[in-house]
DNA sequence: GTGGCCCTGTGA
DNA sequence: TCACAGGGCCAC
């Protein structure tokens, strides 16, 4: 579900609510969330007390005091937030702040001054995972594989990265080891900027085009951030909000619809075996 | 490269 | 009933 521009909302807004917090408990619904070893989890997260919250690519990462960190990956349906304090008016809530009730609420952690931090992922395709140390997490393969931030890669590392890659330039994009926290979303957003077709041979590409690439892909994910992220149907944030960023989208879910720059009609394709919509006018290869 | 798989829900 | 959905991995 989300990507970049999401993950970091949902980062800074844990940061906000969760630095100083205490684990006080834990409780599985669905123990398989956690695809590290689960007695070491329910035996190690009590007590914790949350120091920092980052973000690598789409991955959350929340720091705990003894030096061992915990992952979280939301993948397409997954939640990490905190329900506001409800205790005697459950009733006036949304759905979306009483997901205790929720049969795809897999886990929370009681915190030492009432709150909970809640799991939700309705796909179950997300999931946490506790490492014991830096060392650890980093030896972790899909850590270890993430590509550089799109955010602070450089044009001309950027633009090597891709001339020098043989492939669609939307594979590249979505491929996670290339540049970490791009999906279809910001991809289809970016090659419409850029004007380039989502099947286009990266290697094929001018310098000049793949420079104005890295700068769309920036503008995009830092607009994106701004908006608090794109809600289609499941994001929310950390405090259960939704994004703005889609009511901004040129091309993702407009197939079919004129497009804002020449009005011809947004074709659809599967690239990386994902739906991406372009304009076959102002896109090329 | 592509297609299938992990899951569940939703809308045509 | 079927196609499809912000992701990632695995086998052809």
């Amino acid at each position: 579900m989300p990507e970049l521009p999401e993950v970091e909302t949902i980062a800074r807004g844990l940061a906000r609510e969760l630095i100083d917090a205490e684990v006080l408990a834990v409780e599985l619904a669905y123990p398989p969330i956690v695809r590290t070893d689960q007695a070491t989890f329910l035996a190690r997260m009590p007590g914790r007390r949350f120091v920092s919250v980052r973000r690598r690519g789409k991955l959350l990462l929340l720091d705990l005091d003894d030096g061992s960190i915990l992952a979280v990956h939301l993948r397409m349906t997954g939640r990490l937030f905190l329900p506001p304090s409800t205790l005697g008016r459950e009733d006036e809530l949304c759905e979306f702040h009483r997901p205790w009730q929720d049969k795809h609420t897999h886990a929370r952690l009681l915190l030492s001054d009432g709150r909970f931090l809640v799991y939700h992922d309705v796909r179950k395709f997300g999931g946490l995972a506790l490492f014991e140390t830096a060392a650890e997490l980093n030896a972790w393969p899909f850590m270890a594989g993430l590509g550089p931030e799109p955010l602070e890669i450089p044009e001309a590392v950027f633009v090597e990265r891709f001339r020098r890659s043989r492939g669609r330039i939307k594979s590249l994009l979505l491929d996670q080891k290339r540049i970490a926290g791009i999906g279809n979303i910001y991809a289809d957003e970016s090659l419409f900027r850029a004007g380039i077709l989502p099947d286009a041979q990266a290697d094929t590409l001018s310098k000049k085009r793949l420079a104005a690439l890295h700068g769309h892909v920036q503008d995009v994910l830092q607009e994106a951030i701004a908006a608090c992220g794109s809600s289609i149907r499941d994001y929310r944030d950390a405090d259960g909000d939704a994004g703005s960023f889609q009511n901004k989208f040129q091309v993702y879910g407009r197939a079919g619809g004129a497009c804002l720059r020449c009005k011809a009609v947004l074709a659809k394709a599967t690239v990386a075996g994902r739906t991406s919509v372009y304009c076959p006018i102002c896109q090329k290869r």
